[in-house]
DNA sequence: TATGAATGAGCCTTCATTCAT
DNA sequence: CATGAATGAAGGCTCATTCAT
C-alpha cells in the first residue's frame, strides 16, 4: 500500500474517528469502525496510535488546536465589550453549525476526557478561558477585571448550551436565531 | 433472598445505574457494574428490564419525571417575565448542583438517547419547552408570543451550558455565582 | 448446555490445559486451544477463570496438590536413609514416566511461574523441600541434620534432571534404567 | 548508521535475544523486544534472520558451540573415572552459575527446540553424550563400556537438575555447595 | 543495504444476553 | 420467581512478517 508518512496517516485516522464518534459516541466508536471509516486496516490504526486512548487524546488535542488557531487569527481591538463578546459567540456558533460532526464529536470527547482525566479537561478549559479573557480585556471602555472571568464563563455556558441544542435538533437555522437572541442578551447585559 | 416487589427492584437498579453512568458514561456502564452497584445478581437486572436499552430508557424517563414533578408543583403566576425566568433558572441549577451524579448521568443519557432515537429526545425536549413556555406565558406584562420559544430555548441553553461547567469543575460555589451572572443577563434582556 | 457446578468445570479445563501445555508450552497454550481441548466455548473458560493467568496458577496449584497428596499418603518410618531416598526417587520417577503430559506441563508451568512470580515458585519449592526433609529425618540411623537439606536438594536435582531427559527422549524404559543408576549412586553416597 | 558486517549484527541479535529469552521465555521474547534490546530496528532483525524460528535455532546452535568449544579445549587423560566426572560436572556448573542469563535461556530454548523439532534436540543431546563418553573412556582404570552411557546420562541429569535449581533460586553459593554434594555422590558411586 | 510503514492472523478479554434449574 | 451457569459476538491489542523506498 502507498507509503505515507505516519503523521499524515494519523490525521486521516483522526478525521475518520471524528465522524464515527459523532455517530456512535466515544465508547461506541470501536477501533474497527474507525479503521474502516479511514479505509485502513485495523492494525494500521494501532501502528499509528498504539492505543485507542492515545487516538482519543489526539482528537481532543486536534479539536482544541482548530479553535486555538481561529482565536490566534483574530486580532483583539478596542471596541465595546458587548461587540467583542458578540463576535466571539457568533463566530463560534457559526463554525459549530457548519461542522456538525466535529461539533458533536467535541462534546462526546469532552465528556470522555472528563471521565478519564478530569485534570486534563480542566486544564484545556482554562486555556480557552484565558484566551477569551484576553480578548475581552482589550475592550473599550474596559470591563472591570473582576467581572471578566464570570462573563467569559457564562459566554462559554451559552456556547455549550447552544451546542447541545444543535446536537439535539441539528437545525442550523434555528440555532442561529437563538444565537442572535443570546447575543442580544449579552449586549443588554454588557452594554448600555 | 428477601422478596422485593419488582417495581422496587427496578427503582434500585435505576438508582444504581445513575451512579455508574455518572462515573463511566452510558456505554461504559455495563450491566454487570450496575448490578453490582445495586447489590443484585446480574441475571436479576435482565429479569427486571430484559435489555440494557430498556433500562436506559427507564432512566431517561425517571430523570424526566423528577423535573416534571418539580414543574407541576410550581404555580405559574403573574409576575414580570424576568422574575419567572430567574426563578426557573435558579431552581434548576440549584438542584443540579446538589445532585451531581444525577446531573452528570442526565447529560450522558441525553447524548445516548439522542444517538439511539433522536425523535424521542426531541419529543422530550419539546415537553420541557412547552412547560416552560406555559410558565412564561403567565408573565405580567406578557411577553410577545413569538418571542416565547426563543427565550425559553436560550434559557435551556444557559442551563445546559452551566451544567457542562458543573460537570467539568464540580465546583458548586462557582456555578452558583455564574448562575447569578446568567440571571442578571436574563433580567437585563427581559427588561427591568 | 448441561448445567455443571463451576468447580467441576474448572477441573475439566485444568485437565485439558495440562495436555495443551505439554504440547505447546505455557505461552503457546492459547485459551482457544485449551477451550477446544476441553470441548467448551472460549467464553466459558473465562467465566471459570477470568484470566489465563488465573488458570495457569490453578494448574500450578493442581500439580502441586497431586504430589502433596502422594506424600501425605506415605508413612515415614525407621529405615536406612538410603532406602527412604531410593523409594522417594523411584516413586516420583515412576509417576513421572507414567504421566508424560503432566510431567511435561509441570516443567513448562514451573518456568512460567518462575518468570511471573519467582517468590511463589520458591515458596512452593520449599514446601516440597520441607516435606522430603521430614521423611529423611525419620531414617535410622539418623542423617546429621546439617546434611539433610543438601541431600534433599540433590535428590530434587536428580529428579529434575531425569525429568528433562524424559521430556527429551520420552523413553520410559531408559529413564527407569537411569533412575536405577541414580538410585545406586544415592545408596553409595548415603551409606552401605 | 555505521555499516556493520552482517555476521556481527547477527551476533548482537543473538546476544540480545539470550537476555530477553532469559527474562521472558522463548515465546515471550518477541522480535520487537529482541530488536530493541539489540538497539536495532525490527526490520533489521528479519533482514538478518528472516524468521524468528531461524533466530532461535541460531541461538540453539550458539549455546551449543560454547559448550562444544570448552569440551574441545579439555584434554582427556588417564585418571580415575570419578575424577574426570567430577571435573566435568564442576566445570559445567561453575560456568552455568557465572552466566545466569545464558543458563536460563539455554533451558528455555531447549524446551522450545524439543517442542518444535524433537529430533534436532535429541541429535544435539547425543552429540554431548558422545563427547562426554569419550572423556570417560580415557579413564584409568577403565569403566566397563556398557556402563558408560548410563553414567553420563545421570551426570547430565545432575547438571540439568542443578540448573533448574539455579534458575529457581539464583543462589550461586548454594548451587556450588550442592554441586559438591553431587560430586561426592558421583565419587562414592564410581568408586575410589 | 537497510529500514519506516503496513498488515493478516490471532490473542486475551468482556459484553449483553439466554439457559436451566 | 430468581439466579448461577453458559455463550456468540465483538472489542482492544500484539505478533511475526512483508512491503516499498
Amino acid at each position: 500500500m502507498a507509503h505515507v508518512p505516519t503523521e499524515v496517516r494519523r490525521q486521516q485516522f483522526i478525521e475518520a474517528a471524528i465522524e464515527v464518534i459523532a455517530r456512535e459516541g466515544a465508547d461506541g466508536a470501536t477501533t474497527r469502525k474507525i479503521a474502516e471509516a479511514a479505509g485502513a486496516p485495523l492494525a494500521t490504526l494501532h501502528y499509528c496510535f498504539q492505543t485507542k486512548e492515545n487516538l482519543l487524546w489526539a482528537i481532543f488535542e486536534h479539536l482544541h488546536q482548530i479553535v486555538q488557531a481561529d482565536l490566534e487569527a483574530a486580532v483583539p481591538d478596542a471596541r465595546p465589550a458587548a461587540d467583542i463578546a458578540a463576535d466571539l459567540l457568533n463566530g463560534t456558533m457559526r463554525r459549530a453549525a457548519s461542522e456538525p460532526a466535529a461539533n458533536r464529536a467535541q462534546v462526546e470527547i469532552w465528556l470522555w476526557a472528563e471521565r478519564n482525566d478530569p485534570a486534563m479537561a480542566v486544564k484545556q478549559y482554562d486555556t480557552y478561558l484565558q484566551a477569551w479573557m484576553g480578548f475581552l480585556r482589550a475592550a473599550t471602555p474596559p470591563l472591570p477585571e473582576e467581572r471578566l472571568e464570570t462573563v467569559v464563563r457564562v459566554i462559554f455556558g451559552l456556547i455549550d448550551g447552544l451546542n447541545m441544542q444543535l446536537i439535539t435538533h441539528g437545525d442550523e437555522e434555528m440555532i442561529l436565531r437563538e444565537t442572535a437572541t443570546a447575543t442580544a442578551m449579552l449586549t443588554a447585559y454588557l452594554g448600555d
